[in-house]
DNA sequence: TCATCAATTAGATGCTTGTCGAATTATCAA
DNA sequence: TTGATAATTCGACAAGCATCTAATTGATGA
């Protein structure tokens, strides 16, 4: 899928910000985005030394920020990188 | 000056990403961005509602993570921003 | 139906941080 | 030298947040 234009508003554009500012979140965002496709959760807990509470906290926030799609398939959970959404921010900051 | 290729380090990175994090500094950053040259940094008291104390420390932060430079005449303090450095944590962002 | 397993939610805790007023430092003009 | 002004530093406080364990929800297989 081509990623296409995003417009974020400043609201999108804080979260976003706010999401990148944990090292752990900025991991898991490189790992999600380090597969083409979507990645397991269980995947993710096996490179992450954190609990599940944790993790799921964390990806709730990347989620909301917008940064990446949830996907549910029965018990599993599996992520993927909104490509679109990240490029938008990166060109809203290098408007500045 | 042409902004010159910056390698930034994982520690500068999350720097950065914990500097943009707050709205404030957003602001900030974007007023000083927004001038070809430096900024005073009365000319930025008299559009954020800070005291003195805040902004002195949000600057301190900004520069701590190189998104400014700080240059003092006198009493006096000016800020301008370091699009070299801002470029490559964009470009960081956009290899995710 | 029941036990198990994946993931989320709830509640608690300790650390971080944005903010301010007050004190301090540094500069300049009278 | 003294007084005023610009900026920083100090100390304190409240809000936010990363993290955990325990409890809960939801799905699967026996």
């Amino acid at each position: 899928m081509a990623t296409k234009r995003v417009e974020l508003t400043e609201e999108q554009i804080q979260l976003i910000a706010k999401a990148l500012a944990d090292p752990r979140r900025m991991e898991l965002l490189r790992q999600i985005g380090s597969c083409k496709e979507s990645v397991e959760c269980s995947d993710i807990r096996d490179c992450q030394p954190v609990s599940a509470a944790t993790l799921s906290h964390h990806m709730k926030e990347l989620e909301i920020a917008g940064l990446i799609r949830v996907t549910r398939e029965g018990k599993f959970a599996s992520y993927t990188l909104k490509r679109d959404v990240l490029k938008a921010y990166t060109q809203q900051l290098a408007k500045i």
